[in-house]
DNA sequence: TAAATTGTGTAACAGGGTGTAACAGAGACT
DNA sequence: AGTCTCTGTTACACCCTGTTACACAATTTA
């Protein structure tokens, strides 16, 4: 069996070697069969040796972390085209489950740096990706930090909404493929709470529930603002006073 | 004026790809004057074009995200050695003020992108560095999540004890540069609930009040404990039952 | 020196979110 | 169809933290 796994590798890194120029980093993982997760399975674990970097083609990945006691925070779903396993040192810094059933596609470390190092134009990709992930943890930190409930659950739902529909004409439905308890420990909160408010969003006819799973975005102009990130001040200033005061840095 | 930029720019990059092969990334800021900072000025903001990086070689750093009605969230400080403006794209994700008086060197993005290309070694150095940042960040996360402002102020202080004293045998004093209405933002509270859990800490005998900004920690035991990080089981089993309950995945 | 300003500590109160529980709905299985 | 299991919803009391208010200390200004 070892042998096996041994062939498979030293393949891979022919393989990766010998590959015309890539022109995208997603390219690098072509050449390598897809595995499949089923939903809640893990594909590896915080403190777990980080032999592979992974390219999500299917499905839905969930990544965190647990302290002791065991509470848990999520740190981010993943879904198909994302890179995941790219930030790291020698091991992993959290683990990654499938949400849905799952297909991915694992490139040894090894070839992986070594097809950065031999085609400099990947570079900047990969460095993009990571920064990419960055400002979204420091996003993730705002959400974290300052945010009420209702402004939680609302970027997380415009952010899905966005991510399915590439940006700009805002999706009206969104699918929602992880459970209650997910979201909860995505967005800081408990599941009661995130139950609790969605059926707000629903009553006020921000949005309508299509199942459990799926939503309809009635008011995306409403749910913007709710978000909390107040693009423009216009939007910040005629909202009601909320429970903070305005605290600038002098 | 902008002439003396421009030479003093081009003067850099000539001055970065004269020098002979620098064994550490720090290295490439040797050639830059040093800039100083008054404790309050600001460094750069966010939205900034991104047009540097910055060593600070002395005094703290703050760096913050604000959102549009006042709200406030510190995503990290920064010592000296600490490297600033790693990663982004071509805008902050930040602003950076400084705390203290500090002083720092900054190298235009181009030489120094230029220095990575050049000098593979340095590349691994610098990844590293953006990893600890993305490490830090998702500690961060966690703390924000899921921690109590107990838990919260505890890790804050023995953050701070391991960053002053190489973090083996933790440091006995530690010394807090910046205001409560800092660390508050820092750690998503109130300056009032920080100062309330630092009292608490301080009548339990945990630590000790040295003046406003300075602590000794009388049980770093304890104060470990404290941290909700249970880096132990045992560490984690035998606490008193906290708020909330175990949630496993399953 | 006194007054104003800034930062911090303390206390009382209030509120948002949590913990617990019971209940409802949607499959899965016999 | 009926039962079981799992997930999600709703209700309510409670508690941690935020809010508000005031007092105090350190520093700056007049």
């Amino acid at each position: 069996m070892l042998s096996v796994a041994y062939s498979a590798e030293a393949k891979q890194v022919a393989a990766a070697r010998l590959a015309p120029q890539p022109e995208r980093l997603e390219e690098l993982f072509c050449s390598v069969p897809r595995e499949s997760f089923e939903a809640g399975e893990g594909v590896f674990w915080e403190g777990d040796q980080a032999d592979h970097v992974f390219k999500v083609s299917e499905g839905v990945l969930r990544v965190f972390k647990i302290i002791a006691d065991g509470r848990r925070v999520i740190t981010g779903f993943l879904y198909a085209g994302d890179l995941v396993g790219l930030s790291l040192k020698d091991r992993y810094l959290y683990s990654a489950e499938a949400v849905t059933p799952v297909r991915l596609r694992r490139l040894a470390r090894k070839p992986f740096q070594e097809a950065l190092e031999k085609w400099p134009d990947l570079r900047p990709q990969f460095f993009a990706r990571v920064c990419d992930e960055m400002a979204t943890a420091q996003d993730q930190m705002v959400l974290l930090s300052r945010k009420s409930a209702e402004e939680r659950v609302s970027t997380f739902l415009m952010l899905l909404a966005r991510r399915l529909h590439g940006c700009h004409p805002i999706g009206r439905r969104i699918h929602l493929p992880m459970s209650r308890l997910d979201m909860a420990d995505y967005l800081g909160l408990t599941i009661e709470t995130v139950s609790r408010t969605i059926t707000k969003l629903v009553s006020r006819g921000v949005i309508s529930p299509e199942g459990r799973h799926d939503f309809a975005i009635c008011k995306p102009g409403k749910l913007l603002a709710l978000c909390g990130d107040g693009d423009s001040y216009e939007e910040a200033i005629d909202r009601e006073p909320k429970m903070r005061q305005a605290i600038w840095p002098h």
